[in-house]
DNA sequence: CATGAATGAGAGTTCATTCAT
DNA sequence: AATGAATGAACTCTCATTCAT
């Protein structure tokens, strides 16, 4: 490796590593703490730099905050719609697959933290609210519709309605992220993500049935 | 100006209303700004007292985040208990009765930013968090456990993993409340909590209906 | 007696009470708190009256603060003062009951708290300064000049330079009073008044001997 | 009015220089005040900062206080000890050095106002007045003793009770530190400590003095 | 005369933001 | 680019004083 190349000092790497870095720091201790209670302060030796250096990168805490939210989220949701485009077998087990995949990339990763934040945040920060909801939950909800949509047309779902459906297959996902930040400490055991996971999957299907027959 | 006009007293003694009216004014700032964003000042203003009068009722500001709690929850608690306790006919119309208790007695009310709150709140304030989980959650969630035990016992309900399906019930009402504090401003139309409470009982219903036949 | 003697209610002879008991009540907390941290919701409740009560017998705070040194001061200074008038026998042996009275009247009642209140309070209040110097220290000062005077005049003492003997003299007994607000509860044992004051009269009477004899 | 003038920085970092600058404010401010009565905004604008500076070097007023204490009173006490450790001479002539040297370091200097406000806040903070009574009392009691005891085991001195003399010995100083923060305003004059130091000397010459004959 | 609920100015403390270094 | 000392507005909480009852 050329370490002592002086067409890429190591300190270039790092500058560019930077915004990242600040970033990652923001979400743990944004999540612990919540956006009001969290202090730059924390945020910065978390990152490792000074105070100061956080302002070299966001105009203010607002802004860090959008991009927490941004960096943690999108990049779940592209794989999520890269995943429906791409989907070829029954709906509904491209429908199993996007809650097993925010079962794990999100609830077990920090940015579980996010939809706390986010429900904490809203009504104080109008501009992150409007943000959110169109970047991440109008397309999440799309995506869901077009799910049940693909289903229905195919016959391997009975018809429902749209809208009122998404918001059930999103509910439990939302409240085991919600608990986790909430309640995980006092309950003695972790929840049983696995569990519920079945149990809505279970509920679904019976739910999302035909009326003659299972659907495939 | 009738600055010194004797028959406009500057204030009035209230001692038995005040404490009420203090924690509904406090609901209505803590359910707009959050916890932590309200400010002393105003929830004394929308009280229409002084700042110092508010510590006249409570020691401190978290003191009335629990009266807050307190009183915008529990009334609604001890009503769902005795509704149960009197319950006689089939167990599905009693979990009607209770959802649709709660989609009329708390999310239409100013009590339906309390789950925000909490759940804002509950990493920052352990001993609210206790207090809630124990007060309400566990009372709410051993409520819904009682009607679905009674409904297996009288094979009106397929069994069921009751924990997981308490979840699954309450999840959707939970994010309705949290739909309102969040975003409710940001779409057009108000959510229509009709149509999902709809949707969310006919999935009920086919979910915990025995094998063989529908549910009463 | 005449109980029920219309010209003589019960509530009146309580009226009459009422400045001093407030003004005992006012001691007690002052010198337990100091002056600033005193809170005047524990005066009253010392005294046993409500907090408005205070404000129909002492316009404010400061002028409670006159009246508890007035009260507790004068009285002892009266009587001081009385007893040099009417000294008959050798100056040591006046000296020597003037001391002793002021280590058992004041240092072991409650009017020992003075000294602190005064010395801690004396830059806020130029005017109960003014008061105290004025009324208390000048008379105790002239009491003990006085008392110098007569027994350079009778020969018992030696020439001495009255005005920093009168310093040396109040010293010890000054300290003794600070020394109980300060560190009475820091130090095992209570302190030792008598032995102080045994040896600062022994250290007066070697100091105040004529060159040729002892003092009689 | 140059408030945009580029050449008169609003601030400049003075990192080392801050907590002496800070701690010298306090002890004015606290000497003319009283430590409750003292305003940190008037300590801020004394030492030449803003308020919040003052939390960057001391997490509270009370820390700030004790701060002070130390500053002004150990290093008088260390060169006290230093002093009577490399002492040659007659004890009595280290007694004078010692009183001289409080009455010229301490009393003339802002620290003369230290024993005032111990004994105004001894009360109020009780492991304040631990710091002090360990730190400060009890080092500059043991001095003193030595003192004695060195002086009666070179036959210097008589037999005398050393915990009351040294009290005996103190108390004009301290009672002259407290005049002057005391009352000195009102009287006429500045106190004569020297006066009152020559005559307080002269005292305990004759109260030290062996029987038969004279001191050193 | 007595009460105590209500007031409101003011204090200590925190922390996002700025800017001299 | 990076630092972190310094700022100052904003907050919670206290308590002497007032005044309707």
């Amino acid at each position: 490796m050329p370490e002592d190349d002086p067409a890429v000092p190591r300190w270039r790497r790092r500058k560019e590593a930077r915004p990242r870095e600040i970033v990652d720091a923001a979400l743990i201790v944004f999540g612990e703490r919540g956006f009001a209670a969290a202090r730059l302060d924390d945020v910065a030796a978390q990152a490792g730099v000074s105070k100061g250096t956080l302002y070299l990168y966001f105009p203010n805490k607002e802004e860090l905050f959008k991009a927490v939210v941004r960096e943690a989220i999108l990049p779940n949701l592209d794989m999520a719609e890269r995943l429906l485009a791409g989907a070829q077998g029954p709906s509904f087990a491209v429908l199993e697959t996007l809650l097993t995949l925010f079962a794990t990339r999100i609830l077990k990763s920090r940015a579980g933290a996010i939809p706390k934040l986010i429900v904490a945040e809203a009504g104080n920060f109008p501009d992150l609210a409007r943000f959110y909801y169109d970047e991440v939950i109008r397309r999440a909800f799309a995506l869901l519709a077009a799910v049940l949509e693909r289903g229905m047309a195919r016959g391997e779902f009975r018809p429902v309605d749209v809208d009122s459906t998404v918001r059930l297959i999103v509910a439990p996902m939302l409240m085991s992220a919600l608990w986790r930040s909430s309640f995980e400490a006092l309950e003695g055991r972790p929840p049983d993500v696995a569990a519920l996971l079945a149990a809505h999957l279970d509920a679904l299907r019976r739910t999302l049935a035909p009326e003659g027959g299972p659907p495939s």
